[in-house]
DNA sequence: GATCATAATGAGAATGAGTATCATTCGCAT
DNA sequence: ATGCGAATGATACTCATTCTCATTATGATC
């Protein structure tokens, strides 16, 4: 069930851009200063984030661009759009570039942190979810997990 | 942990719509006609739908009402709003009108199945969440668990 | 049953995230 | 250096959803 690289050692920044650019080449996509940005923005967050945090942590990213590029990277595996919160999508870093993970999604201000789960519960997780699948007919690809609630920031009111 | 009724009984449709009344009247609105046709639509559905669902099966509904209706519904605790497949949301009956489910979400033509898994792993997954959402200071609410892959009308190709 | 205050309706305008267009610029191969 | 396909970015556009507001329905009170 495991693909590609082992997912407990994280990756150093430039063992980073190297997969990513091996991600994009696969697709006959080339790896331009756009894109770089676009994985450096991701990468300095430490979380999801949206379209106005990318443009304002890389001034100058026109977003017309930071939207064509971050399709393409959603497209070579590199990063994953979330839609769990709001009408805006997130991006992260897709597996195996960022290990399997949930999130915890904040209803009042939107932010989303990621958490880990142990593999014990995935995996108890992953095979209730293939049964009643299969016993609909449906083909798995992935699954997500979040959870909604208040952040520390936004208290329990 | 338990709100309300026995969600192992359905509800009979006249029940339902007491139900609803019920949510309804709780937050000061009225359980008008438009609002009737709504939870009617839903609940022949037997599937979360989106609004241009409900337009076809209840030719007449303005979608401007429909879409404040929804809202109002969704306010009430009635209807939850799904975001988890493309640019659309669906709507299906929230908890407890309709017992605890999760998603099985086609990557392909959007559509949405409801699925029940048993008890004990939703509740280690809950204690799972708990845990880390303890540890960031997170207070949960309720999560989503949502398989995305291939329905069996869209083939696994 | 008439009246009144308030809530709900619906048609159309407005909003805003995301996408398509297209002339210009860039990057790699030769 | 040069040429060609890919990438860029400003702008126009799409389209789901929300807002506005004049009209209509509802429920309470007399």
């Amino acid at each position: 069930m495991t693909t590609g690289r082992d997912t407990d050692t994280p990756l150093s920044t430039s063992d980073l851009h190297a997969a990513v650019s091996h991600c994009l080449a696969r697709h006959d996509y080339r790896y331009t200063r756009g894109r770089r940005r676009l994985v450096e923005v991701i990468l300095a967050a430490g979380h999801p984030v949206t379209l106005p945090d990318i443009v304002v942590a890389a001034p100058g990213l026109a977003p017309s661009s930071a939207y064509r590029n971050l399709d393409v990277l959603e497209r070579s595996g590199v990063v994953n759009r979330i839609t769990a919160a709001g009408d805006r999508a997130y991006f992260e870093f897709a597996e195996p570039l960022l290990s399997h993970h949930h999130h915890l999604v904040c209803v009042d201000c939107g932010s989303i942190e990621d958490v880990f789960l142990d593999d014990e519960l995935e995996a108890s997780v992953d095979q209730s979810l293939a049964e009643v699948a299969g016993r609909a007919g449906f083909t798995p690809l992935r699954h997500s997990l979040d959870l909604h609630g208040r952040c520390a920031g936004c208290g329990s009111g």
